[in-house]
DNA sequence: GCTTAAATATTTAAGCTTGAAATATTGCCT
DNA sequence: AGGCAATATTTCAAGCTTAAATATTTAAGC
């Protein structure tokens, strides 16, 4: 139990106020989730995960390895080969060699790729906007900084 | 393009503010569930999903329906019925009828399943602690009011 | 050059998730 | 009673997800 000798006292008031904050934005997440899932599919008929792919890849015309990508979406190495399995499959990324290296292959949007994400980034903004229009764009700033540093506290222990 | 034409006037750049909380959102939920799963995994051999339904069940001592149990997890009826499945097995719950109604399956925590789940469940509330140390007490009683309102404008919308 | 270690990607098994279709039961209406 | 809509759950196919195991290739040490 040398754990328990904190760096910080912490109180159990605290602890419950911080696991109700988890409980709240677990199940907001969700229902954001919930909502962008039905319209992807929907108006697009794709998934969210395919969207994040092809989104991670905008983002780098030159194109990503494998593990670039799931380093990104902080999702595992293997689940990223499926979802780009079927990205090939629909036309909206190619994988290339590069470097000469073997082990390694590069994935970027092809010319499909890019004008469906255009299109499918566009309107998913817009239903962000509009899902999350009960906080004013100034609140979404502050809030946006303290998620920021959300991660360095427990990047190092472990 | 009715949808336009929205009771409060819509700028860009709110529109960018709101997307990246939203990203920023997505991220942070996804690395403390990266986190406690795999403290779940190691420490009690126990999923999320599984988590989640005893803690639901552990506010009903009476028992709850599986759609009862759907509608406040936010998940699809086909999912419980999976999950269920797997803690009955893990001996954590039972199914009973209720009423008289056959359709109905009352779905409750087995003594087992509850002295379980109190050890998981102060396990998991000291490492949402942590996780979300960098959150004062007072800082997370605020943002859990506010996403506590989050739901409410567009239950409605459909 | 040979051996070992590291890096990269895929495969596999188990489980989670959804939406739609199928099944079973109840209660209402005539 | 018979028919039929409403309710409750399960089944199913497709896809997502992880962790662990397996290649495959590259780089390093000697």
């Amino acid at each position: 139990m040398t754990r328990a000798a904190s760096a910080t006292v912490r109180r159990d008031s605290d602890s419950k106020a911080r696991l109700r904050l988890w409980v709240r934005l677990l199940r907001a997440t969700r229902m954001v989730e919930a909502q962008t899932r039905e319209r992807f599919k929907q108006q697009f008929n794709v998934t969210m995960p395919r969207f994040d792919v092809m989104a991670a890849l905008w983002r780098a015309p030159d194109g990503m390895l494998m593990s670039e990508i799931s380093r990104f979406l902080l999702v595992s190495n293997g689940n990223v080969t499926g979802i780009v399995d079927r990205l090939v499959a629909d036309g909206f990324v190619v994988r290339a060699q590069r470097n000469g290296d073997r082990r390694t292959s590069f994935v970027r949007l092809t010319a499909r790729g890019r004008s469906a994400f255009a299109a499918m980034s566009a309107a998913h903004e817009g239903w962000i906007d509009r899902l999350l229009g009960g906080v004013t764009a100034r609140e979404a700033e502050q809030l946006s900084a303290k998620l920021k540093a959300f991660r360095s506290d427990w990047e190092s222990d472990a």
